[in-house]
Parts: C-alpha cells; sequence; structure tokens
DNA sequence: ACATCATCGGACATTAAGGTCTGAATGTCT
DNA sequence: AGACATTCAGACCTTAATGTCCGATGATGT
C-alpha cells in the first residue's frame, strides 16, 4: 500500500482529531494520546510540538499538563495540518514522475491527474474538523471509542 | 511533495510509456531508455526484469537486443503496471492511518476519500495506454521529445 | 524553596526505498 | 567455434523517513 500522506501529518491529523472531541479544557498527556491512537510517544511528541509551534494546540508543562486544542477547535482543516508537516507542496508534481511535466508542457496524464487532485485539495480544504461532528456524529465517536477501546483491553 | 506512487513505479511506467512510442519492431536498450527518461540505469534494470516477467514487454538477450512492447501497446493501463510493481494494494488503507478504518466502521474522512480513490482508480483503469496518442496527440509527442531533447544537451 | 511531573529539543538508531556494482547467462555476428 | 554485446540476478551501498532515548527546561502543588 502507498501512503498518500506522510505517517508524520497522519499521526498529527489523528492526534488534532482526538484533541478536538475531548470535553470543553481538558487537555490530554502526550502519552495518553500515544497509547490511545497507538502512536510511538516520541515520535509524538515532535509532531505534537510543531503543531504547538504553529498554534494549532496549545502545551502546557508540569503537572496537570498536557495538550489541548487551541481555540475553535473546527476551525482547522486537514489542509492545514499537512501543510505544516509535509509542506506546502504535498499536491505538486507529475504522478507518474515525469521531470518537465507542466502546464505548458503535459505528459500524458496529466489532465486526468490534475482533476483528482482538485477533488482531493477540495476535500483537504474545505473540510473543518468541525463539519465532521455536524455531519456525522457517528463518526466522531469513532474516534472517542479508539480511546474506550483501549481502556476495555486493559 | 508526496509520492502517490513509488519512484519504480513511475519509472516503469514511463518506460512502457516510451517502449509503446517506438516505431513498430524497433527494440531499445535499457540503456538508451535510461538515458532517454533520466532514470538510474541499473535500477531501471530490474524494473524492466518485472515487466518482462509479467509480458508486458519483451527482452532480448546479445548484439541487437533490448526491450520491445508486447503485442497491442494500447491494451497496458496504468493499474496494470502500478500493480505489478507496487501490488495490489496500492489504493487500499486509510488516508489518515487510522488502523481499524473500514467501510463498516468509517474514520471522519473515509467516505470523501472514497470517493477519491474512485477517481483515481478510473483514471488508472480506463486510460489504456493506446488512449493518449488517440486523444491527445501533442501528448504523445512529450514522451519523443524527451528523447531529442538529451539528444540536442549532446 | 523544593520535589515532581510533563513538555521541549537534540542526538542517535532502525528500517525501507532508492540506487550502484559486478559477474553470470544467453543471445548474435563473423 | 569464438568474440562480443546485452539482459539477468544477486549482493551491496546510500539516503530519507520513521522511531527511540535521555537530559534540559519550565510549570505546579505542597
Amino acid at each position: 500500500m502507498i501512503n498518500f500522506l506522510s505517517k508524520s501529518s497522519q499521526y498529527a491529523i489523528q492526534a488534532v482529531m482526538f484533541l478536538a472531541v475531548q470535553p470543553k479544557n481538558h487537555s490530554v498527556f502526550q502519552r495518553d494520546i500515544a497509547k490511545a491512537l497507538d502512536i510511538p510517544n516520541h515520535f509524538l511528541g515532535k509532531i505534537l510540538q510543531m503543531l504547538v509551534k504553529h498554534d494549532l494546540i496549545l502545551s502546557q508543562k508540569g503537572k496537570n499538563g498536557g495538550f489541548i486544542i487551541n481555540g475553535e477547535a473546527g476551525k482547522i482543516t486537514l489542509d492545514t495540518i499537512v501543510r505544516i508537516i509535509d509542506g506546502d507542496s504535498f499536491l505538486d508534481g507529475c504522478v507518474v514522475g515525469f521531470p518537465n511535466c507542466s502546464n505548458d508542457h503535459p505528459c500524458p496524464v496529466h489532465k486526468e491527474w490534475l482533476s483528482a487532485k482538485n477533488e482531493i485539495a477540495k476535500i483537504f480544504k474545505q473540510k473543518e474538523i468541525s463539519l465532521f461532528s455536524e455531519e456525522l456524529q457517528p463518526k466522531l465517536n469513532y474516534i472517542s471509542n479508539i480511546k474506550k477501546d483501549q481502556e476495555q483491553e486493559v
């Protein structure tokens, strides 16, 4: 299976979704996020730091510390997260890797791939985290259930 | 930039396109394909071997040897090539990497991503190599021009 | 002030993809 | 038959992403 997004981006998105689902003003420890989502703890650490630096989430050191979503959780889009982690050019480039493929000088699949990329870009830009909860509560439950499943196993 | 396809798949597709564009019964040496498409020579070697094993292209050893497309060039789809190189599950899996995401148990972006994947799958399955030449001759020229550009530089 | 706890930050280890090299196998030409 | 040219096949190296470790930093409660 080919990863469209890097693991780092995937983990970042998962973490933000998880934090967005928490009760108001409820911060979570890194290790608890890692356990709930089955992400390597220290690897998650660096990803959370990046999200903090870009003000998507807030961190608090020491006792009763942890991470919490910054402001309006719903305003964060997947696009924002991926650009922070994987950079702005995550949707650029030729699918089949021709070096000088461009709109002026299109490779054989250029037009078709452009259309697919636009649909992907739409998903990433339009969908704010909050929309998922408004549209489909069951989907939001998916994420909180991950934690519950984990606890039941222990 | 994130690679949707692996380099190996990209190189394989490029090589097949290149061979499909050659004059009838005209075989090409590995090193000439590599030079024309700017692909590492020996790396291309293994990819060509895989394509030979799966009967997409034919090989001939010795003097006047080389590689040539097998049968109806136009009948080869991108899907066929990618499955040979990257495996059958190249479009499976959750975009954001949730471990147990499925149709029955969808993650927050499951439905949207499914739709995007379907469009991508359509591109890869429907589009035979021949269609590109029928639809858009300039696009086919793109590939032959790569070789010409190379020759001019030397 | 002090002990404690969790994030922060850099160094280091592991893994998988990508790429290189060399010799064997096999074909063609004279 | 012999020389030669090319693919075939495996071992090996390199690089970037992923994952681990540990000490420094800063906040909190007593």
